[in-house]
DNA sequence: AAATAGTACAACCGCGGTTGT
DNA sequence: GACAACCGCGGTTGTACTATT
């Protein structure tokens, strides 16, 4: 089969940088059709563009609540620790940063941090390589390159009680054993647990990756097929918003980034001038219900015109979604509601509770320090 | 001021996974 | 089960911008 089929028929598909035009085209689409089914864009709005640039366009630029501008630190102490037990798997590493996209990640990582190595610099700072080693250690299933290796399902139960306490003389020496989870060096750690237990049916609590190139679930119980892979960046914010990460973040600074996250900071990339706002409805829908007045902008090239964009974008229906079996209690993937303003309870589907329980354990796992560091050497 | 090097970021490409037929 | 279509992810490339010489 050829891959590049999706672009037959018509004329020949343009690359390059996005004009307005058709990023009103393929917001226009969004707005009426939901996210996904991508290659019906071109049939239904006749923009020259393949499918997989539509998403690409859609999800890097287009999309509500994007951030842009540099990483903060408490971002960046975040990749990094977050790629330590991860690799370089950008689209779970962004997923918990709001409103991050794995491309900017990536890049990220490319430009900064790899200029590390060039220059004969560690790639991490010598105490995040540290508390890398320790949560290798407690992660069976993050190995050093950030593969998934729980072939036998090694989670430890996040319900369990919490454990004695590690030596407190002896930080390096928990390197070697397996320490839990629930650690009381992280008092806030337990409350996540806790946390997660009241949100969670024991049921669920079973570890489910999806990744490709990693180890699926063995032995697991089936899940109820949902629509598929879930693009990392619509699980974020469900993830966060009731989360373990923001109760994570209580009380630290990164609490506040969190919180500037949700409310601050909704534009999109290259075109700051895409605001989806301008006209607040008060709807739920309406995006720019996050903005906070004085933030609103018209965007010069569309001539104010943005405003109307996402007053009823439409949640995505796709093809396992238009079924009627058994999963219309689950919320759409896409288009998740804190998008538009409301934040209310995570509405987690299953698929997504397996990719979050195990970022979760990982999450859960990150110390909350913030040392003196200068992350810019 | 011009040339060069370095940086940042948008976009493309190929691969692999999932779903539908 | 085979195949086609679709989709998402990660790697890579192209290019505009900025800093330096």
């Amino acid at each position: 089969m050829s891959r590049s089929g999706e672009e037959g028929g018509g004329g020949a598909l343009k690359k390059g940088p996005w004009t307005p035009a058709e990023d009103r085209l393929l917001v226009d689409h969004v707005r009426r059709n939901g996210e996904g089914s991508w290659n019906t864009v071109r049939r239904e709005t006749g923009l020259q563009r393949c499918g997989k640039s539509c998403r690409l366009r859609w999800a890097n630029h287009l999309r509500p609540n994007l951030r842009k501008g540099p990483f903060s630190p408490e971002e960046e102490r975040l990749i990094l620790r977050l790629h330590g037990l991860l690799g370089n798997r950008w689209a779970r590493i962004s997923s918990q940063l709001p409103g991050r996209t794995d491309n900017e990640v990536k890049n990220y990582w490319n430009t900064r941090l790899k200029r590390r190595q060039r220059t004969g610099q560690s790639l991490y700072p010598p105490d995040i390589e540290r508390e890398i080693a320790i949560l290798r250690a407690q992660n069976p299933f993050a190995d050093g390159e950030g593969n998934i290796t729980n072939a036998t399902p090694m989670l430890p139960d996040p319900y369990a009680l919490p454990p004695r306490p590690p030596p407190s003389s002896s930080t390096s020496a928990s390197a070697t054993h397996s320490a839990p989870l629930i650690n009381q060096q992280y008092p806030l750690l337990n409350q996540m647990q806790l946390r997660n237990h009241a949100n969670h049916q024991p049921h669920q609590a079973f570890h489910h990756h999806h990744h490709h190139g990693g180890v699926r679930s063995a032995g697991l119980p089936p899940l109820p097929t949902r629509a598929r892979e879930v693009p990392s960046k619509q699980v974020d914010s469900s993830s966060c918003s009731d989360g373990l990460l923001e109760a994570m973040l209580l009380g630290d600074e990164e609490h506040h980034l969190h919180r500037a996250n949700n409310h601050t900071m909704c534009r999109a990339g290259s075109m700051p001038e895409l605001m989806y706002g301008g006209a607040a409805s008060g709807s739920d829908s309406d995006v720019t219900s996050q903005l906070p007045p004085g933030e609103m902008q018209d965007p010069p090239h569309l001539d104010g015109k943005w405003d109307f964009l996402f007053d009823d974008v439409k949640p995505t229906m796709r093809r396992a979604e238009s079924d009627t079996t058994g999963m219309s209690s689950v919320a759409p993937v896409s288009m998740p509601a804190e998008w538009f303003g409301s934040p209310g309870p995570s509405s987690v589907t299953d698929d997504e509770f397996g990719l979050d329980l195990e970022m979760q354990q990982l999450m859960s796992s990150l110390p909350l320090s913030t040392d003196g560091f200068n992350w810019n050497n």
